[in-house]
DNA sequence: ACATTAAACTAACACTTGTTAGTTTGGAGA
DNA sequence: TCTCCAAACTAACAAGTGTTAGTTTAATGT
């Protein structure tokens, strides 16, 4: 673990303020209390509230396009691949808790980046379900509707970020592995 | 349908905006401008902003404990105690898909009514537990871990806000049906 | 024709918002 | 000891916030 910068500290802390009140019920003020400064203080490290935004999400957001780049080019069965997508969320959320708060509730706030975060979100739905259909294709899962599987399984995994911080002996390879059993044994065939 | 009291109409135009930007970042003038008139002009009608809110959120978490009430003392398998929740997530929220947004991304901008809201939930989280282990004891479904069954059901159900309003040839049974296939079979016996 | 009333209006309030400008502080390296 | 610089500070801004007070409008029932 390197030190944080000035700056990440700031972004930390604005990130477990927003998971716990949202992006716009958190003010600058309330952000400088927390880091025992005063508000004008963060714009020597920040350039806008905005800015602190788009940091939390953006980072977040391409570290699963990056994961799932890897996943769909991997020669593994599609059932594998749906196994480590839910191993993806749960190792970046863990990672990330706070973070994945503002991906999930405060993401519409963002300006410059909406329309980028849009499109990569769209496409790693595109890729999952495209995972999902191959799978049915291939006979390796129940003829179920592709649409409603993702659906299930991304708002499961999605929410993960409310649940990881109440299990404090949290293994991530134990709870992948029981999300695997609930939300994948269901449609194996 | 009865006609909607000038009220009821803030109340759903309100449910609409905070659906789409939240609570805290919906101003009076957006809402009054949604309504075709000057802030001041809501207050013919309403108290506060946050009247508001509680009327959203309040009216459906009790929606939710009555028909659980009712679910807990049926005389069915859990199984198909399981099977009414499905149904009562996906009735009430094609009902209300806006309000849902608010319950589910709101409800700690709740002042007064914050604590009587956790209570509500408290009591509906513990409830759905209880099937579920009933239903594991009585042998009816895999001994899988309960509150990973429970946090993957529910989340999908309160996520289906999201996604009902993606779907207008929304059929409620079908989609009961197929939620049903997804989250149940999974972990029936 | 008149009184009533729901529902709109204008104007203003006290306070909070994100942000800027300019200044001070205190510790590290020369 | 002096210089430098990150990082804090005070003071202030323009705009936006929820809300209030008091007034006008237009339709309804008598």
């Amino acid at each position: 673990m390197k030190a944080e910068t000035r700056k990440e500290e700031i972004i930390n802390t604005a990130a477990k303020l927003f998971k716990e009140r949202g992006y716009s019920a958190v003010t600058m003020r309330d952000l400088a209390t927390a880091m025992g400064i005063k508000a004008a203080s963060l714009y020597n490290h920040i350039t806008s509230k905005q800015e602190i935004l788009k940091a939390i999400i953006i980072a977040i957001a391409e570290e699963f396009t990056r994961g799932m780049d890897i996943i769909i080019n991997a020669k593994i069965s599609n059932i594998s691949k749906l196994k480590q997508i839910v191993a993806l969320h749960v190792n970046i959320t863990a990672n990330n808790t706070n973070g994945m708060a503002s991906l999930n509730n405060d993401w519409m706030h963002l300006e410059d980046q909406l329309e980028y975060y849009l499109q990569l979100r769209n496409d790693y739905e595109n890729n999952f379900l495209e995972i999902i259909k191959q799978g049915i294709i291939a006979n390796e899962m129940k003829q179920s509707n592709p649409e409603i599987i993702m659906f299930s399984m991304l708002t499961t995994l999605r929410s993960l970020y409310l649940w990881i911080p109440k299990k404090e002996d949290l293994n991530a390879n134990d709870l992948a592995q029981n999300l695997n059993e609930v939300l994948i044994e269901g449609i194996n065939n």
